[in-house]
DNA sequence: CGACCTCGAGGTCA
DNA sequence: CTCGAGGTCG
């Protein structure tokens, strides 16, 4: 028998049961999953479960209804989405953006019900998503909207039917149980490497990218046809209500359980209900839980902007009653932003010690992240035609790690109509020579190796800490030395006195003869040091030590040809013949024979003796975050037990040090299983 | 070619 | 302290 259009006329009761169990199982698993966080079985599992649910029923399509969980994605592409209006207006929050603010909020509600620090508070977790109202008749999702204005948003039901997190149907457990009509309030939003590989899908397929999570599901939400928008991957949380025919609970604590019960997800997990202590009020509880959201909310798989912090009793928040646009007994707690807007005075080059133009963006100071922003790094050509940045652009920056500004992205709708594209100039800003971009090098740099830029930037590499180590040698002395023609190149130092000195700015005799001693004191150096310290490309502090240990001194290696330098395990043709360039400059030679007439006597290195078996001969050991050490004694430490020291985090580190406000590398020490030390285990090992 | 590492460049604050 | 570029190794 062929079933028509309308199924077979009768329906086996056995094929109903069946039917109305397999939906049920689905819905306990769609709940195991998304609102208890405790799947029972596997993806392949579910989706074998699903595709019998869709095979009876295409079978008899007359059992279909709409809250049967194959029915999420239904009907056609929207003209336009309908209007709805809230029946109890949905409210934003006002916000406190530091301590003090936070207080005064927990001081206003004392004040207005009488009985200061006895209040309890619900905090909960600011997701940074889309706010949506779920209308349950029923038990049966009917409506869904968005905020809108707050009294009328748009009907997205459609679309929020696709969100499998959403249950069509609530279970008939706990305080709202059979609820006529109950409205549902959370925030729709999406994890993060889900809304990552959702950007990268779409870069394949060549659309543009999604600036944030939250832009992504805001765009999803808003999709004319569902389909679109049950290819998202949207999750939700569920936080309050608005109309309810039901008893209401006796605060937001209850009623968070409340909706959980009815099987929607609801972020217990992170939130607390605060309790004033012995020593502590409620609101000092509140804000020890927001220190704490604040540290892991990076670990979190998906973004928060701050916390709600919520009078927990609803009769008390009755008595407060709202203020025109938000209730008075709820406050939004945001976290420094870490993003912030801002506009591009002008792009300016800076000239690096390799010759190379990096362009820098000056901008209108912002604060991110507790930091007052004014520069931050474009790169390259590159990176400035891949964001399109622009002189005059309002842009979105952040910090990198928490640490380097950069920019993320140009606000293309406020750019000024003047705006042209920047191209890095083809002539060194500081001595007017050519720039070149080598063919396949990303950096232009000026070709003129006397560039004064240059210099300024060698001079200043040459006395760094990690090379000769010359106290006093600052940026604005290396200035004055080099514009006033006083030193032409490293070698210079050495000669100086103090009467050239003392024409100098900020240089009286004092800090002159400071200077000069510590120029003398850096004439005993490590051998490797002084081969960092002559800057030569491509050779760090990691290469010069391998040569030097390979050669010995640096009368062996001036005299080495390229072939015997590529011979050297980690040497290879571009550092072999950078190394064997700079010695063949006669300039160069010149430069070194002065520095050794001046008394520079490069030390050896000390023999590497096997030494005692320590916690870290060889190993590999990474730091993050901040120690109370210095990072080169901990550095130093390590070497003298016969281990080394990485800068990033791979499967041959051993170690990871984690201090305080550990960066990133931590997380991915954990992905890649590294043991962790803390500082004190770190210290002990060391012997510190 | 991929994995891993080093170099070099960037910014602010105490 | 982090990132991208570029270098080296296997």
């Amino acid at each position: 028998m062929i079933p028509t259009s309308d199924g077979p006329a009768v329906v086996p009761s056995q094929v109903i049961r069946d039917i109305e169990e397999l939906r049920e199982e689905i819905r306990r698993h769609d709940q195991l999953y998304y609102t208890l966080d405790r799947p029972e079985i596997s993806d392949t599992e579910y989706d074998r479960l699903f595709r019998r649910l869709e095979e009876l029923e295409a079978q008899y399509p007359q059992v279909i209804s709409p809250d049967s969980p194959t029915q999420r994605v239904g009907g056609k592409p929207l003209e336009k989405f309908e209007e709805h209006k809230h029946a109890m207006p949905m409210m934003s929050l006002s916000n406190a953006f530091d301590e003090p603010e936070l207080y005064e909020f927990d001081a206003r509600i004392g004040r207005a019900l009488g009985r200061s620090n006895q209040i309890e508070y619900v905090i909960e977790p600011k997701l940074d998503g889309v706010a949506i109202e779920l209308v349950y008749e029923n038990g049966l999702l009917a409506i869904a909207s968005t905020r809108g204005d707050g009294y009328t948003g748009e009907d997205v039901t459609s679309n929020i039917r696709t969100v499998k997190a959403i249950p069509l149907r609530l279970r008939a457990a706990g305080i709202f149980t059979n609820a006529p009509v109950i409205d549902v309030r959370g925030e729709v939003f999406m994890l993060r490497d889900e809304f990552a590989r959702l950007n990268a899908a779409r870069d394949e397929e060549g659309l543009p990218p999604f600036a944030n999570p939250r832009n992504a599901t805001a765009g999803s939400v808003r999709q004319l046809d569902p389909r679109t928008t049950a290819k998202r991957p949207l999750k939700f949380f569920a936080y309050g209500v608005g109309r309810v025919e039901a008893p209401l609970p006796e605060g937001q604590w209850d009623l968070l359980h409340g909706l959980h019960d009815l099987g929607l997800p609801v972020n217990l997990a992170n939130s607390r209900l605060c309790r004033h202590t012995q020593d502590r009020t409620s609101i000092e509880v509140a804000l020890e839980h927001f220190r704490q959201l604040e540290k892991i909310r990076h670990d979190l798989p998906y973004e928060i902007d701050g916390a709600v912090v919520k009078v927990n009793s609803l009769e008390a928040q009755t008595i407060l009653g709202v203020k025109t646009r938000s209730p008075r007994w709820a406050v939004a707690f945001k976290f420094e932003p870490v993003q912030a807007i801002t506009r591009i005075l002008r792009i300016e080059i800076g000239v690096g010690r390799t010759g190379a133009l990096t362009p820098v963006a000056v901008m209108e100071p912002v604060s991110v992240g507790g930091v007052t922003i004014s520069r931050a790094t474009l790169h390259n050509q590159d990176e400035i035609d891949r964001k399109d940045v622009r002189e005059g652009d309002t842009v979105v920056i952040q910090r990198a790690g928490d640490v380097i500004p950069e920019v993320v992205s140009v606000v293309k709708d406020r750019r000024p109509d003047n705006g042209k594209p920047y191209t890095i100039p083809d002539e060194c800003p500081v001595c007017g020579s050519h720039a070149v971009r080598p063919e396949g090098q990303v950096a232009k740099r000026c070709v003129n190796v006397s560039c004064p830029a240059r210099l300024k930037e060698t001079i200043r590499h040459f006395a760094a800490r990690d090379a000769m180590d010359i106290e006093g040698l600052g940026v604005k002395l290396v200035e004055q030395l080099v514009d006033r023609n006083l030193v032409k190149d490293a070698a210079d130092l050495y000669y100086l006195d103090e009467q050239t000195l003392a024409g100098l700015e900020r240089m009286a005799s004092k800090s002159a003869s400071n200077l000069l001693d510590a120029i003398y004191g850096s004439r005993s150096v490590r051998v490797d040091r002084f081969l960092f310290a002559l800057g030569i490309p491509l050779v760090g502090e990691h290469v010069a030590r391998v040569l030097i240990e390979e050669f010995g001194d640096l009368d062996a290696l001036t005299s080495a040809a390229p072939e015997e330098l590529r011979e050297v395990r980690g040497i290879g043709p571009e550092v072999a013949q950078s190394v064997a360039n700079f010695f063949r400059e006669p300039r160069n030679g010149e430069m070194i024979r002065r520095l050794l007439a001046a008394g520079i006597k490069p030390a050896p290195l000390e023999p590497v003796s096997p030494g005692p078996e320590t916690p870290f001969s060889g190993k590999t050991v990474l730091f993050t975050g901040s120690i109370s050490i210095s990072r080169a004694d901990a550095k130093k430490a390590v070497e003298r037990l016969g281990g080394k020291v990485a800068g990033s985090v791979s499967r041959n580190t051993d170690y990871v040090v984690a201090g305080e406000d550990p960066g990133s590398k931590l997380d991915k020490a954990k992905d890649l299983g590294v043991v962790v030390l803390s500082e004190s285990e770190f210290r002990e090992m060391a012997g510190l």
